[in-house]
DNA sequence: TTTTGTGCAAATTCTTTGCAGACAC
DNA sequence: GTGTCTGCAAAGAATTTGCACAAAA
């Protein structure tokens, strides 16, 4: 696990190279980003910063968000029709999502990667970058009927 | 391997128990998703058949697949924006998208199902009940500078 | 003061829906 | 005949874009 106000850090400098300029907007929504451990899509991102930043708008939350999946710091997650996104574990790591109750949960312990790979390298001849994988089922709060 | 016209012989049972009809631009629709190899998506299949029925309209070809899910005879892959169909192989499989040519190929062939699920069981007691894996990458003919 | 970021609204893209007429059975 | 399917057009939802103004450096 990262620590937060580090992973905070590395998004300010990312874009700070860049040249990208910082608004209290724009920094709140990196702190956001750097601090949650959910996955927040684009809406969610923006109703959290709402209360503190009446004014900010649903394209500044893109915007800024573009940015930081071009320095490759945010995980985009391309869900059915919704993206969520992970600024705080931005490598490619498996997510596993509740059907009851929702919730999308970090898989990245998992050690399987690069069993797979070779596997895909072996079979396919395909040289794989990068992945997405989703498991949906019930998680173990639900299962317990909490 | 399915042979198609067995496949395509299901799909039809399956809509004839439920008591669908059967118009020509929804039978050409069944074959031509038991038929493909590909992975369409819902535009890709409407101008497949756009050529041999001119008046068919991009609405009917999503209907006609909504039944098709409803009734777990087509895969959806959901991919950035983009929703493609299997209706050949309609069980959760991998697939191998190469960024090169943007082939999507089907990675079925992969062993590991058992393991994941049982290693997402044992750290995570999540009950996995469907996945979704997309591999991101170059294909072996991509490599190949074809 | 120059360049980048912002909010707003409009535009895009993918998908769904409502409805009157067409078609399957 | 009657109930479903169709095409069309409009509505929705998520995301992107254009632009004049605001703010950062």
């Amino acid at each position: 696990m990262t620590d937060p106000e580090l992973r905070y850090q590395t998004l300010v400098e990312k874009l700070q190279i860049r040249g990208s300029r910082f608004t209290s907007h724009r920094l709140a929504l990196l702190r956001l980003l750097a601090v949650s451990e959910g996955h927040p899509n684009a809406m969610q991102l923006f109703e959290s910063l709402r209360p503190q930043f009446p004014t900010i708008s649903l394209a500044t939350v893109y915007k800024t968000i573009s940015l930081l999946k071009e320095e490759g710091e945010v995980l985009e997650i391309d869900l059915h029709n919704d993206s969520h996104y992970d600024g705080n574990k931005p490598y490619p790591h498996p997510h596993l999502i509740c059907d009851v109750c929702g919730i999308i949960m970090d898989g990245d312990e998992i050690h399987f990667k690069q069993i797979i790979h070779q596997e895909i390298k072996e079979k396919f001849n395909f040289q794989v970058h990068r992945e997405q994988m989703v498991f949906y089922g019930v998680c173990e709060a639900c299962q317990k009927g909490k």
